[in-house]
DNA sequence: ATTTTTATACGATTTTTTTCGTACTATATA
DNA sequence: TATATAGTACGAAAAAAATCGTATAAAAAT
């Protein structure tokens, strides 16, 4: 993977790797609620992430489409790399705990957790 | 807290919270084994993170000796937070096991964070 | 048929971040 | 003492990111 996305960018691609796909205005729509910005400063910021290859689009209707143009996960794992060097050290140990206790996951997720755990310990 | 770091702030702030304390050039040595970079470019850095507060120093002698303005663990958890919602839609889960997966971390570790769980669970 | 609405394109500006050169001063050294 | 060295200050340029206005055209509504 080349390029790494923004933070905006990010609000944007977690928008459409959750709808699969998206017009401009759907996507701004969304991202209105939790940020004031201009129509056209989204339209703007898709094209260019188009662009970079971050998105990809059907422009056969007057309305483009939208979809993701990197997976999801590739980017995540991608992300968390630099995020854990950068801000953890390198410690993902350190990441883990810290992410747990904030983030106060359910029973379930926490089983689920533990269960990922045992199949980790296993392949050692 | 206020100020969100940047990138690279954080990897200046990464080498103060591990030494404590330290000059510009000790910083800049440490920080130009990974980065070419110049040396007036790191002190900028350091003297613009000073005004914002991220960093605090003594100017006691002619070579200021600077530390931490901010917190790690605070720091860390700010931008957690933030790095879940914009990178993993918020979910802590998700984050943790895709962490999990790639940081392989040792058996010691695993237990650690297993002893972890249990307590988290037994809160609930 | 007009008018209004909804789109895209795109240039340009603004803001933020990063980088670096130059001036100046204190300290060490020859 | 003179010179080299190591340090800070600071302005400004370069690069990267984000924002927005205006032009234009298609489609929908009146």
């Amino acid at each position: 993977m080349k390029v790494k996305p923004t933070e905006s960018e990010l609000e944007i691609l977690q928008i459409i790797w959750q709808k699969r796909e998206a017009s401009v205005r759907e996507v701004h729509e969304q991202l209105a609620e939790s940020k004031d910005t201009g129509y056209t400063t989204t339209l703007k910021q898709m094209q260019i992430m188009h662009t970079k290859g971050l998105l990809i689009r059907n422009e056969e209707s007057r309305t483009h489409i939208y979809s993701a143009g990197i997976d999801e996960q590739d980017t995540q794992r991608h992300l968390l790399r630099n995020f854990v060097s950068t801000t953890f050290g390198g410690s993902s140990k350190n990441l883990v705990m810290q992410a747990l206790g904030q983030g106060t996951p359910s029973k379930e997720e926490l089983t689920e957790i533990r269960a990922f755990l045992d199949q980790l310990e296993n392949e050692k």
